[in-house]
DNA sequence: GAAGAAATTTAACAAATGTTAAAAAATCAC
DNA sequence: GTGATTTTTTAACATTTGTTAAATTTCTTC
């Protein structure tokens, strides 16, 4: 498992002086499942890394929770629409297993991408990541039938599968869990 | 219409000087309705303001064009993996009218922001917003039905489907070109 | 403006997915 | 371990979307 440290430095290098300025920032906190790290309809404040643990977001759709996300450990848990636009999220964000994570505060963190470039430049490396794993996402959705959606889940991230019910995977993928069913039927 | 100008400064605020530098980069191009921008399989080395005209990105699948993307007047036409990832674009982006667009070289612009943090910052929010926009495209897709899509883009864009021919707007939307004229017959 | 080409719609049928409800399996609490 | 609860699968039928092909409309070119 990756430190918290190899995942900022691996993003884009930085020096001790910045590294010390970004993580003076953290709070370790230990959060039992079921805590909502965010809510939706609420301006987010906060970014979370993941420690241990694993969160998931939805939002309602027909009074029904939809999955559209999945946080395991050393992925970062922004409310990206929230923080960018600075209005109310529509996700909440949930954990689903008692996890500890490290929280920072979003207006600190942009104090420090006015002040320090190389931070800035991270800060940068870390929005144009997130980009393109948006946009991979995407991609799959577009491209792939939810046969194919589920396999590759199979392939790339086996243990989540294991650590998550089989309804909100469903709506992960885009399907009814009636839908998920038939295909593992079929995979099998 | 937007200018450039005003384009770049709704992003983020910069001064002046910071302003020239970055248009500094820019090299007006008269193109054909046809003309390619990048190519699937390419590591790209420019970026592109579109000033007047239209783009769209599309992938192959199964020896079939699928369009995911299309740019207007004002848009960034980034071939965003490859530009991060420093590897082949998957998608091909070719111009549907004779357009103006303003290009600018991807070395330089990276060389401003390690000297320059405005413009560090700027890149910062321009990936931010990019990201925030395919986040959206990405819910429209899980949450809403094919009819649903129609209709917002037929609200929200209306003269993109007077621009574009059909086929492209069905796979930009998830569905065959049969489907779509379904949906039109009904909405209509 | 007429002939040909391209784009769009319609029709008929096949395949995939959704909906509702029940059955089966797994998990939890005691 | 046993009964209760939750999760997952299966069944039956409805709806949506895809596929292929033909018909119609629109656009181009001369």
């Amino acid at each position: 498992m990756q430190t918290i440290g190899q995942a900022i430095r691996q993003l884009y290098p930085i020096s001790d002086r910045s590294f010390e300025q970004l993580t003076s920032l953290m709070q370790r906190q230990e959060l039992p499942k079921g805590h909502i790290l965010f809510r939706e309809g609420q301006v987010s404040h906060k970014v979370f890394f993941i420690e241990r643990g694993i969160a998931r977001a939805f939002c309602y759709r027909n009074d029904q929770e939809v999955t559209f996300w999945f946080g395991v450990e050393s992925d970062l848990v922004f409310s990206y629409y929230s923080y960018v636009a600075n209005k109310p999220g529509y996700e909440t964000v949930e954990l689903l297993e008692n996890s500890v994570v490290q929280a920072m505060d979003l207006a600190q963190l942009q104090e420090l991408y006015l002040t320090n470039i190389e931070l800035a430049n991270w800060g940068r490396k870390l929005a144009e990541y997130e980009l393109i794993k948006t946009e991979e996402r995407f991609m799959v959705f577009q491209f792939q039938s939810a046969t194919e959606r589920y396999k590759a889940l199979l392939q790339q991230n086996p243990a989540l599968i294991q650590r998550v019910p089989l309804n909100q995977i469903a709506s992960y993928l885009g399907v009814t869990q009636v839908t998920l069913s038939r295909i593992r039927a079929e995979v099998r």
